[in-house]
DNA sequence: CCGGCGCTCAACCTTTCGGTTGACGTTCGG
DNA sequence: CCGAACGTCAACCGAAAGGTTGAGCGCCGG
């Protein structure tokens, strides 16, 4: 945090990582109109981004702005995984256009300093990247209700091994298939869905796909 | 196209429509480094703009740059149908994050220019902007590749009724359900699931969710 | 004008799924 | 140390879904 000189404001190095230009243009005009913001780096990648938030020293970064969502390759929670696994990382801040449950909990668990959504209006982007250059959390109003809804809800949260289940379901396999793929009898299968359903209040593998989609349980693409 | 004068390089004018004020600010540094481009209005909300679309005479818009996906209340395919529908109506490029059929053919029947990803360099944005602007239409190649997909396999095109009914397995009714909520008996139902089974090429109703939206044929907020 | 396609429905049969009950071992925290 | 939660499995039954055959109607286009 206090890497840079200067009393009043230390300036905050920023790393833009999106794999949109039009994205990164937006943030880097956003952003540049703050005086004690500078970016130093963008990257079109999850690699490049870990690759470019290892830099030390006059040009280390103090905040990474990480979307979660690139094309093929690495994924944004990996890479924030990776940055801040090392010592002395910067600060890294999740900005995606999802709030999911998924996507919340996989980038809070890889270390996200925070959990921005793409349409939050460039005032509450800057304010969430000085709390978080000032070592504390920055999480969006809807995130935070999502993360206290489950706290509320505890035994609605499915299992590991419910999830895992539920995820083949969603693929469109039989319970005789997703026996076979998770090495179980067909009995296991439906022990499971049956707890499933009781969890997301429905009685089918297609209500349970749908009820797990909609409140961010499940996400359709990976 | 002529409205601007001015011999070799007429004064393109464009209408930013997007909920995200990060890309909006994207675009503009983007589109304003070009010469030939004046950006004469924003609009964060689909009504909004249609309502600046019509603007007319000095202050009209020659090419409207529109998201589909806002947040709450009016889509922007809905937009792009209702700024097209009139006479003298500016052109309309879509642009957007997702390339998928149901998007892509409802931007195309609403009477859209254009249809780009977010994804793309800002060279191919200011080209397509070009392109639209006089009157051409303008096609990423993915969206342009997946029309020829369509067009090369009819044979597998769901039917109107066919989505229809698809569309309410993936939300999880039963087939009494959706004979209920479509007015017609279980038998029927069941024969659309056939023909939709045969055309997916799948033997489930959780396997035709997951086919149908993996191909893009339907989509899951909406 | 007729053939094809989409939409509708019925009857029947097989398979899968949904739901229950009951059971056993493990792991974790009070 | 013991209950609670998770994960595993079996046997059973009724309900739902999958699959087939067959058939009638309306509309569009060759």
């Amino acid at each position: 945090m206090t890497r840079a000189p200067g009393a009043g404001a230390p300036t905050i190095r920023l790393l833009l990582a999106d794999d949109h230009p039009v994205v990164r243009a937006g943030l880097r005009a956003v952003l540049d109109a703050e005086p004690d913001f500078e970016i130093v780096a963008e990257a079109a990648t999850a690699e490049a981004a870990v690759e470019a938030a290892a830099a030390q020293g006059p040009e280390g970064v103090d905040v990474v702005l990480m979307d979660l969502q690139f094309g093929p390759g690495m994924h944004g929670a990996a890479a924030t995984a990776a940055i801040t696994a090392r010592e002395d990382a910067p600060r890294v801040l999740v900005l995606t256009t999802y709030d999911t449950d998924a996507d919340i909990l996989a980038a809070v668990e890889a270390g996200a300093a925070g959990y921005l959504l793409k349409d939050a209006p460039p005032e509450e982007l800057a304010a969430a990247v000085r709390t978080a250059a000032s070592g504390r959390s920055a999480l969006a109003p809807a995130v935070a209700n999502r993360l206290m809804d489950r706290m509320r809800t505890p035994g609605e949260a499915l299992s590991r091994r419910e999830l895992e289940v539920l995820r083949l379901v969603k693929d469109g396999l039989s319970n005789q298939r997703i026996s076979k793929e998770l090495f179980l009898s067909q009995a296991t299968v439906k022990s499971h869905l049956v707890h499933i359903y009781a969890k997301l209040g429905v009685d089918s593998r297609t209500a349970a796909v749908a009820a797990a989609t909609s409140r961010g349980l499940i996400r359709d693409r990976p």
